[in-house]
DNA sequence: CTGAAAGCGCTTACAG
DNA sequence: CTGAAAGCGCTTACAG
């Protein structure tokens, strides 16, 4: 009996309340301007009758779908779940929903897939992650449909467009002050994959950090790699067959840091006893290894709460091409990390026993 | 000029094509009883005009929301990625949208979580992956809204509702057969959490093979772990240090397979020299470690596009509780999985060297 | 094979 | 502080 077979309506609530629609409106948008008692009487009926307004009926007749999209390419990273979860979390509290769309980077028509989601569904904002952020065509897409967008961690720097990201300079240099101050001196750093702003910065981060320490940096000790396992692999051979190799390692990622630990203890190292190492991300694997990795946690899920603010809250409005002049700055949100100090480093041994 | 600033609506394209809107609905829809003639004229101004039917207006208007709702719990395993990735395309191909909805386990108001996203927006279907598909406080509440569902690999086999699944018990007598040929006689097994039906699918399969093969399974060679690293580490040391240990161990899942090898390593056994090591699930893991491992990769994506298939083509309709007799028997798809044959196992050594 | 009318459930722009 | 009217862009149920 209680058991509605239909949902409620707004007009089902505005009769049972005795009131017009209008003013069910009001009081469910929570707008001012609406007699106390008024407002009581209609959050009353609400909650008796579960209403609950429909987003496919708000989004027609406003000018907002409640819908905010999510963009990321196919290899759905590690990164993806953190952006994910804050973000569905955020849009949950807020009244709007998360729209996913993975992009087949591989496919040409990225403007097709993209028109998919934009033309149909409208939604109020878009969230891209890396790479997908810094991709030309998504962007001038969106920019052409006018859809607010906020970037995740983008590589480019300076942008017309809101980002969010974390401070990778500064959890590099917490990172290199962690090894300094257990008595490193003598640091082995392996880079990025050279196309990503990351790897700059990361790397910028440990020199800013050596210097400070008036602590040299060989360039020998410098390694390029690409983020991936093998790469760490190959940088740590490099390192360790130094004729004084290095008595910590400083891994741009997690992955690089696995294969760095990996070999390590394949050529008889101890870890952290002959070889501290530190990686970066936190991924899932770096609690898994043993000795489980020092590392650093980007914030990915408060990253994305405040990217979906800043589109809930009409922040990230794209630069309309007609008033450029008039546009507001793209805001620019920097969330802060945690270091993460586990088992992989230690003070150096007396003496180097490391060889390769 | 050829750029409108408004989105083309139905009106727009039926006066161009001065047919009326009805009849471009038709066409869109890809209804028949269309002149092709007059199908030809409207699909030209379509393309012209760009025009793509809003979601939200088909939503009010229809009975259909062209939404599918993807739920899971928090802590993202790396199980969604597939999951989600295989639905979105299937989505994005059929001019669907998947709406994810991530749930906190630990806040008791799971019916609060979920309402929001069933009563706003009122997707055609919702898929559940697990745990969350096992939950009978979220199945009940869907079940009462009358929203077509499908699990992905649920544990409860008999079930009222549609599900996706793959089979563990074939997948796991491949492993074990692989084993077998590589002529692995003394296999030692490490069980799944007890709570989770794949851990009995999977020794089911492995002991079927074994008992195939008329090779004995002492029961000091299964080991009760629950699918983390740690449990692993413990079933390792368990099953090595018998006076007699297995040749070959097979992890009910990845993650403890890690945990296996990286013991096997610290106890000085070279894998799969004097062990070798088969695990479950392929996860990113699984393909980074030395060796990398063994394992059965599950078919996510194709799981993923199966639900959807299933929810858009109605046939995971929920049964009425008003009319049972008549409600369709729910619907059953077992996807294939595929072996991913690694460097973790190899034909076991003359003689065992191994000792714990 | 085609179309005119009504209506889905809200918000917007006004009016009082 | 409150409400009547119009309309968002489609589909449904008919009618021809």
């Amino acid at each position: 009996m209680n058991k509605p077979v239909q949902a409620a309506t707004i007009t089902d609530v505005a009769q049972r309340a005795r009131v017009s629609i209008k003013t069910v409106s009001r009081v469910v948008n929570r707008e001012p301007g609406v007699h106390e008692e008024t407002r009581a009487a209609v959050l009353k009926v609400v909650a008796e009758l579960n209403y609950r307004p429909k987003q496919s009926a708000r989004s027609l007749a406003g000018a907002r779908s409640f819908l905010i999209g999510l963009l990321y390419y196919d290899p759905s990273a590690a990164f993806i779940g953190g952006v994910q979860q804050g973000a569905t979390h955020r849009c949950r509290d807020a009244g709007y929903h998360l729209v996913v769309e993975s992009l087949e980077s591989d496919a040409g028509d990225i403007g097709t897939q993209l028109d998919h989601m934009v033309s149909a569904l409208r939604p109020d904002g878009m969230i891209l992650t890396p790479p997908v952020c810094d991709n030309p065509t998504v962007l001038d897409a969106l920019q052409a449909a006018r859809i607010p967008c906020v970037l995740i961690s983008p590589d480019a720097h300076v942008h017309h467009l809101s980002q969010v990201r974390m401070d990778d300079v500064l959890a590099a240099e917490e990172l290199t002050n962690l090894l300094i101050s257990l008595g490193h001196t003598r640091i082995g750093f392996i880079k990025g994959a050279a196309d990503q702003s990351a790897s700059g910065l990361r790397l910028q981060g440990f020199l800013q950090a050596m210097k400070a320490h008036d602590l040299s940096v060989e360039s020998d000790l410098i390694y390029q790699g690409n983020f991936t396992f093998p790469s760490g692999v190959e940088g740590a051979h490099h390192l360790l067959s130094r004729r004084s190799p290095p008595t910590a390692v400083f891994a741009s990622n997690d992955d690089m840091a696995l294969g760095v630990l990996s070999t390590a203890q394949r050529l008889g190292l101890s870890v952290p006893g002959d070889l501290s190492i530190v990686g970066f991300d936190d991924s899932p694997a770096a609690s898994l290894v043993w000795p489980p990795l020092t590392t650093v946690r980007q914030p990915l899920a408060e990253m994305a709460a405040a990217a979906v603010d800043l589109l809930i809250s009409r922040e990230a409005r794209p630069t309309d091409p007609g008033a450029e002049g008039q546009a507001a700055p793209a805001a620019l949100r920097v969330i802060g990390h945690e270091l993460i100090v586990r088992a992989s480093t230690a003070a150096p041994q007396r003496r180097s026993v490391s060889r390769a």
